[in-house]
DNA sequence: AGAAAACGAGAAAGCGCTTTCTCAACCGTT
DNA sequence: AACGGTTGAGAAAGCGCTTTCTCGTTTTCT
């Protein structure tokens, strides 16, 4: 093996040496067992203190079995939503000694699965954001990743705590609203095909529909950025609704801007409502109307449910008294702005 | 040492086993050295797939004294700048087989060294974000910290690889902007005062102001959010200037805000500038006209630093060839868009 | 006072790999 | 046919810690 020169760091049998006491009483000191005694204790600190010892976490982890960290794996890096996941989670975390490991499939999903993995192997957990990953690969994928903890997906056959925000009642919270100020054709600017957060809106929009078959709710099919909302404006016009719910903040403040530039009064001509409640959303013109997902709660609770899951005993498929499957859901909640009021026809 | 049940991890000593070679043939095989006979190689590689053999991280992390990670400390998680920084860095470093570890301090700037400290003891190198620590701290923390790249900051008496923007030469741009608009009295919205990148704009400002006495430069005490934006408006318009240049582009859209909700018309009678081009400027009533900060490429441009420093030779304080000390820069580029026109007494 | 229990610290065995070191088998020379 | 020179793979020594095991001491109980 290499012997690296002179500044090698200092270990652990420095400290043990200068302090005229073994390896293993070094660390039970540096880890706080309490069988030293308390002489020989404040001995060794004082030496390690004084030769700055710091333990090295690579041999730690190595005898512990253990890394003190957790990874997340988003989709891509870039978009808000995970921003405020991996913020979370990382706060969350660190709170509790543990760092976070970033692994960004930067959208390429066919790579998501094998980073997952990766990631895994390096920490003693994951919190997995895939939202286009294919139920049958999360199947499959989910046992091998144990600990692991889903953002907005669930499980079925293994079953896996989930933190999940219920995007349906959020749409249905923004229906009602709209249906309340007197709207009775609405129409939703959808988001991306295989977004798993659009589904869940379609979903909550079908329920809304059964509970509600006088107001008629269209669906528009579109994407999820700023340029998508702003390209919608045209079928937005087209459909006669009154009522436009956007698929987020972003794509109805695409579409704001470009109602705006058409000379279209927002609301007294069509209301519009968001969904994120992302900071900017308050400072548009007019304020938006939306429904708040507390992202950054979601990522801390993902950290929580996953430190439940690496306390709990050895046995992971054991009995009831596991956290395993536990499903958190957090509600958005309706946030009135000035981008909706009642329709044309019944205002004046 | 305890003994883990039956659903132990299948090791390198398995695959060695059925294969019927050594551990260190495994290994070698695992890690492409050429000296192993070709034969026997495509034995070990079929035996480990077979028995889904993966490497264990942290082993191999021990025994080669290196974990393929790099740490990126940021004071806040929730700043887009640092978000960008650290996608830039997270992107660029997976492509060379390197993770990224975060280390938020949460803007308190006491835990940073320390912080720091650890990231840089769990990765191979560690790339620093901390604009608001002191020169004094920041110099005596670097040695410990090699091999280290510094983002918008640079050392002294150590010298460090930093990759930074040209702040400075930014305003200077903008305010040379209004001046061949015709504006003769600027105001300078400024940012925070421990903020560094604030210190560079300064400093522009005054090269600016001997390279052009003719034009007034009014420095106004500010903050970074677009609240402190919206809340700078008053003393805006208190201080007479035609050419308002805002720190960043946030603050520049608060006090957008403000002066819209006041009926003061912006450009007409108020030039209005941001800085840093993030993506909503473009989507302002009037667009924001800015200097774009290429961001995400400084988190790149960080990593191959880092890259260098991690291939360079041992010796760290050695000769000329090492890429010890390298600075390099990037400079913001003018975007003029409709928030800025000359002035009302000569535009009209 | 003698034996059992309790304690405290050192020795040593790993944790799962990588990488020397070592040596047998094989190659081509004169 | 004997010999230095290659190869190629196994044995073993770590990497820097933690934790059991072990055993000499001290305390406690009858």
């Amino acid at each position: 093996m290499a012997k690296r020169a002179q500044t090698t760091r200092v270990g652990i049998s420095d400290v043990a040496a200068k302090a005229g006491v073994s390896l293993a009483t070094v660390s039970r000191v540096m880890n706080g067992n309490l069988s030293v005694d308390p002489q020989i204790a404040t001995r060794v600190r004082a030496t390690a203190t004084e030769l700055k010892y710091q333990p090295n976490p690579t041999g730690r982890n190595l005898a512990r079995g253990k890394t003190d960290t957790v990874g997340v794996v988003v989709p891509d890096l870039g978009n808000p939503t995970f921003q405020s996941v991996l913020r979370g989670v990382s706060r969350a975390a660190a709170l509790d000694g543990y760092r976070v490991l970033i692994a960004d499939s930067s959208e390429v999903s066919s790579e998501e699965s094998i980073l997952a993995s990766e990631a895994r192997r390096r920490c003693d957990g994951v919190v997995l954001c895939a939202p286009r990953m294919s139920p049958a690969e999360l199947e499959e994928l989910a046992p091998s990743l144990y600990p692991m903890v889903l953002v907005n997906r669930t499980t079925d056959a293994t079953s896996s705590p989930s933190v999940i925000v219920d995007y349906g009642k959020g749409i249905q919270d923004l229906a009602a609203h709209l249906m309340e100020l007197g709207h009775t054709r609405l129409a939703y600017v959808a988001g991306p095909e295989s977004s798993a957060s659009n589904g869940l809106r379609l979903a909550g929009l079908a329920t809304f529909r059964e509970a509600n078959p006088s107001i008629e709710i269209q669906v528009l099919p579109n994407g999820s950025t700023f340029e998508d909302g702003y390209n919608s404006a045209a079928a937005v016009l087209d459909s006669g609704a009154t009522g436009i719910m956007a698929f987020n903040d972003l794509t109805a403040m695409g579409l704001l801007s470009n109602l705006n530039e058409r000379g279209i009064r927002v609301p007294a001509e069509l209301s519009v409502t968001g969904f994120d409640d992302i900071p900017f959303a308050r400072y548009t013109t007019p304020a938006l109307t939306t429904a708040d997902v507390p992202i950054v709660e979601v990522g801390e609770q993902a950290w929580r449910q996953m430190r439940d899951l690496l306390n709990s005993p050895e046995g992971n498929d054991a009995g009831a008294s596991t956290p395993e499957g536990v499903t958190r859901t957090f509600s958005p909640s309706l946030v009135v702005r000035g981008s909706t009021a009642a329709p044309a026809s019944k205002a004046q």
